[in-house]
DNA sequence: GCCTAGTGTCATGAAACTGTGACAGCTCAC
DNA sequence: GTGAGCTGTCACAGTTTCATGACACTAGGC
């Protein structure tokens, strides 16, 4: 999934962090309460997660204890109440930091942030474009949080057009460089790749909003 | 040193501050510049930075960007201010945290403390991963409490794929690290040894969560 | 010397991947 | 509108890659 995890269970203010947080550049799951996203919290793989004190059933910092249990994923405490005690219980519950709403998306964003770039996940390099992520580290690649599996051909063959978006580039460049440059035949064999990419990572494969054909010179990468 | 920097130009301030956290149990040393505690921190190698925003001289948005041009050392911003764009700015200029006085000396305890266990656990020698728990600095690994003996080169192999969780290493890489430089022999080694670890450490050998192939590429190593 | 744990190599079968060609469908120039 | 040239789609067989288990070789303890 590579993105935030957000638990809030007004919805009204789960809304407004979802659009403030997607409108800063984050992808992002949402759950109302804390059973739903520790279900999910395993196969999903959030780089972090921004929990809401105060939830029906398990609350904030008990989601908070219960994911310090197995794993290093930072937390962001949010809460209504800017009591002193909360804070300090809420850290010591292995919380990464502690905001109080009402907040600033920007400072909430800043403060996300800061805790990526410390827990280092962040070094990763992860391209996004739009719903489209690609880890290149990992060797990831998602489509609105859900993971895609390409082959080594395929991955090579997308990891070469995004290297340069927005660009035009011919059949003979891609079989130099994705396939061995000793390659002769020049058959549909670029056509053919890309047509299994776009089945794989396009909404509508036959209306691409990522790889789009160029008539009589190539393919092209360029994010909607 | 192994304590806490404190740069804070106002002395009834400071000498609160220091008694507050020297009764949190926490060793310190002051500064009343900026300049001071550039020129100090190289030697004294403390272990976070608590930097008042406002001094004379350098303010200490700008003495955290210079300790981050040479340093992870965390740090936490100190101000009167409470401007969401201060917070943003100190954040980006690589503060760990941005607490705005007056703070409750609990508060700001459970917020280095945060910090700290967070830096820790980055070089700490123990990680867990669910069920698994490596000890670099004993050089053991158990799993679900059970110790698992492993190789010399099992486990070298293993705390290079550890060394970098997520990411997928390739059999050239893993056989130059894990192995010796020179090693001309079939990359089939490094698939031999992951077998062999896998055998010890995976609940299900043919099903790994730990160490997942990525064919074409190499290994991951990425916790369920 | 003998035994053992550790390590590298290999054969094998299974699974995944890839190149190919045929053909349909589409686009553009005329 | 029509035809030529491109491109999309598909199935399939050959190839590559990997997991698995067996086996031989080595170093070091006894």
């Amino acid at each position: 999934m590579a993105g935030i995890l957000l638990v809030e269970d007004d919805p009204s203010v789960r809304t407004a962090l979802e659009l403030a947080l997607t409108r800063q550049g984050h992808s992002l799951t949402s759950y109302a309460t804390g059973e739903e996203a520790l279900e999910h919290i395993r196969s999903r793989r959030p780089e972090i997660a921004i929990l809401d004190v105060m939830l029906p059933g398990i609350d904030g910092v008990e989601v908070c204890r219960r994911i310090r249990r197995l794993d290093q994923l930072p937390v962001i405490l949010l809460t209504a109440r800017g009591d002193d005690l909360d804070v300090v219980v809420g850290l010591e519950a292995g919380a990464d930091d502690y905001v109080v709403k009402p907040v600033e998306p920007r400072v909430l964003d800043a403060r996300i942030r800061a805790i990526l770039r410390r827990a280092e996940s962040a070094t990763s390099d992860r391209i996004t474009f739009g719903e489209l992520v690609i880890d290149r580290g990992a060797l990831k690649v998602t489509l609105a949080g859900k993971e895609i599996h390409l082959t080594p051909t395929e991955l090579r063959l997308l990891l070469e057009l995004v290297r340069h978006p927005g660009q035009v580039l011919n059949r003979r460049y891609l079989l130099r460089e994705v396939w061995d440059h000793t390659h002769v035949a020049d058959s549909r064999l670029v056509d053919a790749c890309v047509q299994r990419v776009r089945a794989k990572i396009e909404p509508v494969p036959a209306e691409p909003v990522f790889i789009h054909t160029v008539r009589g010179f190539g393919y092209r990468f360029s994010p909607p």
